[in-house]
DNA sequence: TTTGCTAATGAGACTCGATCTCAAGTCACA
DNA sequence: TGTGACTTGAGATCGAGTCTCATTAGCAAA
């Protein structure tokens, strides 16, 4: 992410903040920057762990309380990978419509658009009576990296 | 489900069991037996429960263990629809590719196939240098019903 | 049948991500 | 500076799912 998107996201957030009559705690703050300054997926206890470095006081309640208001912002994107903890992606505001390829033998996530299959989903969706809100496309997958190694070095992390 | 295919299923997975030199207990079939007596989605929870009703000794521990058994067979779909629970399937075998579109206000899920769909997630997927191994595409929309109600009688269980 | 091996079981302890509680702290505005 | 509502951290709690271990029960061979 470019530096200017990222200042614009953080401020977007705050404006969003203030927009709700929440106060821009120090904590939040920290939270914020810390989102908005990587590229990277991250879990709920990444981010308190990061965020953590920028401001020791940060608790887990507030990263879990905070959480939910970058989602709402439309900010920061919250998806399912049938793992038991949710993953977040701090890419949402740019790319709304992004979906996931997911590597099972080494968990590398690759993010991809399509504008024919946004279609194909809207076109689906209406003839069944409903009205698309947001969609999740996720493939379980394995990369060519782990055809050659033979997936004998899985799950480095 | 017809009951054809019903018992058809069941057969299936009890030769599933035999060829893994696993035994088929009085709770497994308990289990089974209850899996393809529905066509409805179903929690651990309710599978639990429903289970019971059949043989009373069906612990918790043996729905979790025979779970994975089912899903492994391919005759159950284990599916991830946002809640901290998981949501199992057992249309799989019959429709191995189906979606789901959630109404996020009357949460009514409806399936569907499409092939021109998975051409094109396979398609994506080769462009990225990975091999399909599964996928899931979940929309959530809101339905005609609760657009008629103005969605006001929200989340009626 | 009986026997013996070993997989399978139930009860309940445990894990761990996520949420809730509540007393204390802090922000904003008068 | 005072007031009241919003936020906070620590730790209790929740709940789905997993694990442990002593006991039970398939099932194949005798």
């Amino acid at each position: 992410m470019a530096d200017l998107e990222r200042s614009a996201a953080k401020e977007k957030f705050l404006n969003f903040l203030e927009q709700k009559n929440l106060r821009i705690t120090n904590q939040r703050r920290a939270i914020v920057e810390t989102v908005f300054s990587t590229d990277q997926h991250f879990t709920a206890e990444q981010l308190l762990e990061w965020s953590r470095k920028r401001d020791s006081s940060v608790s887990r309640a507030t990263v879990y309380r905070t959480l939910p208001l970058l989602t709402e912002s439309g900010l920061v994107h919250e998806m399912d990978f049938g793992k038991d903890y949710k993953i977040y992606d701090p890419n949402y505001a740019d790319h709304p419509n992004h979906n996931h390829i997911i590597c099972d033998d080494c968990d590398k996530i690759v993010e991809f658009e399509s504008e024919r299959l946004e279609t194909l989903e809207n076109e689906i969706s209406q003839n069944l009576g409903f009205t698309v809100k947001s969609q999740q496309l996720r493939i379980n997958a394995s990369c060519e990296d782990m055809k050659k190694l033979g997936a004998c070095n899985k799950k480095g992390h």
